[in-house]
DNA sequence: CAAATCTCCAACTGATCAGTTGGAGTATGG
DNA sequence: CCATACTCCAACTGATCAGTTGGAGATTTG
């Protein structure tokens, strides 16, 4: 039979993906990235070089997925909130990546941060694309747009990041099932994004 | 001379907050734990049982102070961009909490949550209030009291559970100071809950 | 088909680290 | 002033784990 290192180089990737994400880079075993993806441990020495760079190649290709996966067109600019529904809707379908990026954000000063290039740049495409919103009177103009690409990301993203905390704020609501959870983030990406003459509305505008 | 066993403990508790902080809970080592301390690592096992149980002994200290530290008192409640900037406050000068915070998150499901009662109690307050207020026309209806004060944690302390992405985004633009920061989050948090009445101002109507 | 190369693996190594132990020093109570 | 109990510590132990090695088998190439 034909080698196909390919296969093998896949399979830990994808094996290193669950490791990494479940216990992050201190916690995971290499001895269980091997197991997980059937494949003898000392592969991982010759495919990638060590746990380290196998943790940075877990989150390159993860990176890669996500950037692709929720796409900011002209059409998303004219409504954030269903935009921040889908960057939600992401994660909740694909719990690992914000968990690499907790990880990565507490080893921050430690290591240097992954393909730091690519990722400023495509923040500062969405930055752009904020700024030029608000000149076209799409946003707000009372807040900085960086700040406002922040807000996003952050009340989509909060849900995943702090869920014990989460839970406990959410005990006493009655409905809180992903899909509340998503409604409530909609409304409030709008509430803080709509331009002046969309404010004078009755704050669905967008619906 | 007397013994001083409080101040052993106090000591080993403080060195404990600053090594788990750095390293969470399985990068933690309990000989520089004692080390930083200055006290031999066999007291941890003497006062505290072990690692894992003086990671909650920090935990719960440090919820502890955070709880006192930023109230919500009636006065906030009238503006909740200010009471988010404290809260912003608070987590500038104190950068311990967060992270273990964002351990403990990560940790979550595999230990239990410490102090979940306490917590849970502490968080119900704050939603409570959310709801009197909105009662009282201070807060919008338009979204739930616990959406809201989700929405107030998640972006008064994104800036420093997720750094790095913070810093891509901020890249591009001109002041990125705490102080600005901290304007800009008073800013959208005051967009974010203002109630109708307050909205049909200009914005800054808390000022 | 033989030499060179690549894939795979079991077993090993050396370092690290949580947790333990035994004993020496120090206060306290009778 | 002695018995008891507490405090402190250096050295040890056993487990775990990242990374290595040497060799067996499969594949390619000339």
């Amino acid at each position: 039979m034909a080698w196909d290192t390919a296969r093998t180089r896949r399979l830990l990737l994808e094996a290193a993906v669950e490791e990494f994400a479940e216990h992050g880079p201190q916690g995971a075993r290499v001895d269980r990235v091997a197991a997980r993806a059937g494949v003898n441990k000392e592969r991982i020495y010759q495919y990638f070089g060590g746990k380290r760079q196998l943790f940075t190649a877990v989150l390159e290709a993860e990176l890669a997925r996500v950037a692709g996966a929720v796409p900011l067109t002209a059409e998303q600019m004219a409504d954030l909130g269903e935009y921040a529904g889908r960057v939600f809707d992401y994660h909740c379908a694909h719990p690992h990546f914000l968990r690499l990026l907790a990880w990565e954000g507490l080893e921050d000063g430690r290591t240097g941060v992954a393909a730091e290039d690519e990722r400023a740049a495509h923040y500062a495409g969405k930055v752009a694309a904020f700024a030029a919103a608000r000149e076209n009177g799409l946003l707000t103009a009372e807040v900085e747009p960086a700040h406002l690409v922040y807000a996003v990301y952050a009340l989509a993203t909060w849900w995943f990041t702090a869920p014990q905390v989460v839970r406990m704020i959410m005990a006493g609501a009655g409905d809180d099932s992903p899909a509340a959870r998503r409604a409530g983030l909609v409304r409030m990406v709008r509430r803080l994004t709509a331009s002046a003459e969309d404010r004078s509305g009755d704050g669905s505008a967008h619906a």
